[in-house]
RNA sequence: GCCGAAGUGGCGGAAUUGGUAGACGCAGCGGAUUCAAAAUCCGCCGCUAGUGAUAGUGUGCGGGUUCGAGUCCCGCCUUCGGCACCA
């Protein structure tokens, strides 16, 4: 009977083969210059504690195309590191009474062990993690370098702050207006914080944008909508009866003669000025400097002003209009002051409408009458009326002639604007990289000097979750420079300050000369694939864009772009079920132990958990914690191999879109794996490999070699181009559904089913290598399949039908097929459509119109 | 609010350049094997009508272009994601 060595045993041959891999370092890369490299870059992780499925998706993908790159003979890095400063660990530290570092190191151990459960090709001789000093020094001393360029600098801006725990909040720690900790109402405050001037390099990071043509097209608009460039006009007003002016931007000077008032900031100097003698302004000021300052909470909350009792006037009409607080209105943006034509735009319209400010129309359609203002704002382009000397004009005219006019009068200038503002580095946090900058007693400031650095971080601290420990210890901020006392910033840098270079880093990750070895960059730069999270779409990837350009006009770095080709993988859901508990709560139950019925449809109609609770089914929806829908990959490699998480992931879904988290489908691939191993093991006990003889091959075998062949075209493009896994992975199936109905034992028949196999074998590989090393072997090949095999080649000559399948419509309907011969030419198909059986009944009584023929394909007959 | 993505059987999805809608898998149903079950193997499987051959119908909704539309155009609806201190 089947015995124990036919059966597949993944808990046996995994650690086995993945314990090779490390002995004889397989994936550990060399620069060679003889040879292509690929450079196969993932997001590293954030070391929290466990991978979550999310993770291993990610570096499922990246781990495929590693894996069909080297099959293609290139030679590979596929680098991974730890992104290990950030919030999360001082978090963990107050909870569990515990060191940052060492929570974050520990995890980092579990993590690593993990990836390696999972069979990925990493080269780990180039791991990095950016809380390590040997990291984060390159990073202050190029922070110091830019300080000199005069692309850092430090300046005033807001931050969410806790008035009672006297400490800056992060948007997350923000919860409905109030502190996550202590349910204080949070205010914003200004505080000194330092910026890196990416505005300085938006035209080219905007530019470049479409050099990224391996890039998804919605992340290249994302970027570019995140830059926003506008053309407008900056136009200063005059403050009646006052020497002030108040200067606005605007993209829409055509509606310049339909002003009605102005808006401005609370935090506008103006307003600042007009609160010193207006109680209630002032009061109003201060509660519109304690709401959020997100750009989905300004654009959906209720707008509120208040009059400043100040007037603006109107340079060509010399009309006078009012000057109004705004909630909406942001100090950061722009001017912190707009010009409001209610008529012609929707928020400017709401707030007219809500405190009864007129609305004067000037842009109507071109080709049609004034619009209805009593509906609503008219926000298209169109042409000018009630506007004096400008009626008549479009749109590009009334913006020149406007412009002219008052730039000619010296209150305005055309400008560029950008909607990307400066980076904020500055973060009031412990677990971070210290900003390397001094203040000194005459209130210079300095960078540190590059023989001082690094500035490390101190790691034996006590942490209370309110004030950063630097902030509180002397014997840290207090030092000298240049013989002199120095106080030390005790800020530390945005962690997305490391993500930004950490993949130039691999390159030569213990270089001591620098960030990184040219040599090596030259080597392995750019990144051939990028593979990670749709959620940095912008910043993360913006920043390293950023960053890359920066590397490069210090001369280390070649080229403008650091990611050639990028993929975004989409999240991972699972089912999640809960029952409400005596209290009214919603207790959540692991989708792991809820027992489901379902009707003979598949919905589900009854789920129960162990202890009989009714449960409520809330869909499929993300992986998380709250809801207890998470799986752990863990868990699933233990009760089915690696292989088989491997081939659900890649399999259930496009590598984009979303995945749903399945059991009966993990299942269904471990059955197809179990599958794939018993007819290799047939296979080979049916007797030894025997080369192809393609002369004696009967139509069957044709048959399957065509298909074969067809196949292996098909998933090379599949994987290689279009990186659509899914649909790879069911070709594989069906060849192998055809082949498993194909036993012929004598020589032909065996040198078919060895070439069928062992093509299987190399394609499956990528996905589900563990298993393929095995099951290479097994087919008698010596050479080794991760880094000397390679790629099945396709047989053109296999490919070649003697028949073609035609498709006969009449009106569009398919009415038959027919089978002609290869090199029947068009007219005879055409007569053969005409006259075959089946489509007599619908031409009946009809002419025949035309007939349309697509090659190789299709007849459409057209008859009325 | 703005920006982006997606809507196809009971479910995940396939159909790559406008040319056979539903590949592949899951679930379900029927059968074989088994003392029985699991596992495995074989078959069926969009909807409606019909014993059946077959006919009609069908890709979120409403229009349009075309010999031909899941695919292109116009207008809607719904769901999901991002929005600068989570990483």
């Amino acid at each position: 009977m089947a015995t124990n060595d036919t059966a597949y045993n993944p808990q046996e041959i995994e650690p086995e083969i993945q314990q090779y891999w490390q002995e004889h370092e397989t994936f550990h890369a060399c620069e060679d210059q003889s040879r292509e490299k690929y450079y196969c870059l993932v997001m590293f992780p954030y070391p929290s504690g466990k991978l979550h499925m999310g993770h291993v998706r990610n570096y499922t993908i990246g781990d495929v195309i590693a894996r069909y790159q080297r099959l293609q003979g290139k030679n590979v890095m596929a680098p991974i590191g730890w992104d290990s400063f950030g919030l999360p660990a001082e978090n963990a530290a107050i909870k569990n009474n515990a060191q940052p570092a060492d929570w974050t190191y520990a995890n980092i151990a579990y993590m690593k062990r993990q990836l390696k459960s999972l069979g990925l090709s990493y080269d780990w001789q180039r791991e990095v993690a950016t809380c390590r000093p040997e990291y984060y020094k390159w990073e202050q001393q190029f922070f110091g370098e830019l300080y000199k360029k005069g692309l850092v600098y430090k300046k005033v801006s807001t931050v969410n702050w806790c008035p009672n725990d006297q400490t800056v909040l992060a948007n997350e720690q923000v919860v409905d207006g109030r502190c996550w900790r202590c349910d204080a109402k949070v205010e914003l405050r200004e505080i000194p914080q330092w910026y890196l001037k990416i505005t300085a390099y938006a035209e080219e990071l905007l530019q470049d944008i479409d050099k990224l043509d391996g890039w998804p097209e919605r992340v290249r608009t994302m970027q570019r909508n995140w830059i926003g460039k506008s053309k407008g006009l900056e136009i200063t007003f005059k403050v009646a009866d006052s020497e002030d002016t108040v200067t606005v931007y605007t993209t829409r000077p055509d509606t310049f003669m339909g002003i009605t008032y102005m808006a401005i900031s609370a935090n506008h100097p103006l307003a600042r000025k007009a609160c010193e003698h207006n109680a209630e302004l002032a009061a109003f000021c201060q509660e519109c400097r304690t709401q959020k300052f997100a750009e989905a909470d300004i654009a959906t909350m209720e707008k509120k002003g208040m009059p400043t009792g100040l007037n603006a006037v109107h340079p060509i009409t010399g009309e006078k209009f009012p000057i109004l607080v705004a909630n909406f209105v942001i100090m950061d943006y722009g001017t912190g002051a707009v010009m409001s034509v209610p008529a012609h735009d929707e928020r400017d319209y709401e707030f007219a409408k809500k405190y009864n400010l007129p609305i004067k129309g000037v842009i109507r359609p071109a080709d049609g009458p004034e619009p209805d203002l009593s509906q609503g704002a008219f926000t298209d382009h169109g042409v000018l009326y009630n506007s004096g000397e400008f009626d008549g004009l479009n749109f590009e005219q009334a913006f020149d002639a406007i412009a002219d006019k008052l730039e000619a009068q010296g209150c305005a200038q055309r400008k560029v604007n950008y909607r990307l503002r400066d980076w904020c580095i500055s973060r009031q946090r412990y677990w971070g990289a210290p900003i390397p900058m001094l203040t000194l007693e005459d209130g210079t400031i300095v960078p540190e000097k590059a023989e001082n650095l690094p500035v490390t971080l101190p790691t034996d601290v006590k942490i209370d979750g309110v004030t950063s420990p630097l902030k509180t210890d002397p014997s840290w901020y207090q030092t000298s420079y240049e013989g002199k006392p120095a106080v030390r910033e005790t800020d530390t840098f945005d962690t997305f300050m490391e993500s930004s270079w950490y993949f130039a880093r691999y390159c030569s990750p213990r270089y001591e000369g620098g960030m990184v070895e040219k040599s090596a960059a030259d080597y392995w730069l750019p990144v051939d694939q990028y593979i990670g999270g749709i959620e940095h779409a912008v910043l993360h990837l913006l920043y390293s864009r950023f960053f890359f350009k920066l590397m490069r006009d210090a001369g280390m770095v070649s080229g403008d772009e650091p990611f050639k080709r990028l993929l975004c993988q989409g999240m991972v859901l699972a089912d999640a079920f809960y029952y409400v508990n005596e209290a009214g709560a919603r207790v959540w139950v692991s989708p792991l132990d809820a027992v489901v019925t379902r009707d003979d449809k598949g919905n589900i109609i009854k789920a129960v958990d162990a202890a009989g609770h009714e449960l409520v089914h809330e869909g499929m929806i993300k992986m998380s914690k709250s809801k207890n829908n998470g799986i752990d990959p863990e868990d699933m490699v233990r009760l089915y191999g690696a292989d088989t998480v491997r081939l659900f992931m890649m399999f259930a879904s496009p590598a984009e879109l979303t995945l749903e988290w399945r059991q009966s489908g993990v299942e269904g691939a471990n059955r197809f794996l179990k599958k794939l191993w018993k007819q290799v093991c047939d296979l080979t006990a049916d007797g030894a490999y025997v080369p192809l003889d393609k002369s004696a091959l009967g139509h069957e075998e044709k048959q399957l070699r065509s298909l074969l062949h067809r196949t292996i075209a098909k998933v090379s493009d599949d994987i290689g181009r279009r990186q659509t896994f899914n649909t790879a992975i069911a070709s594989v199936m069906e060849l192998l559904n055809a082949a498993a109905k194909y036993n012929r034992k004598d020589a032909v028949g065996l040198s078919v089913r060895y070439e069928i196999y062992n093509a299987a074998v190399l394609m499956l590989y990528p996905i589900v290598p563990h298993i393929c090393f095995k099951l290479y072997r097994m087919l008698g090949n010596s050479a080794d399949i991760d880094l000397q095999a390679r790629w099945p080649e396709v047989d053109q000559s296999a490919l070649t039908a003697d028949e073609l399948l035609i498709v006969v419509q009449v009106n569009g309907k398919v009415r038959a097929r027919v089978t002609v011969p290869a090199d029947m030419g068009e007219e005879e198909i055409k007569q053969t459509a005409l006259q075959d059986a089946g489509t007599a009944k619908y031409l009946e009584g009809k002419a025949v119109r035309k007939v349309i023929y697509v090659k190789g394909r299709l007849v459409n007959i057209v008859a009325a």
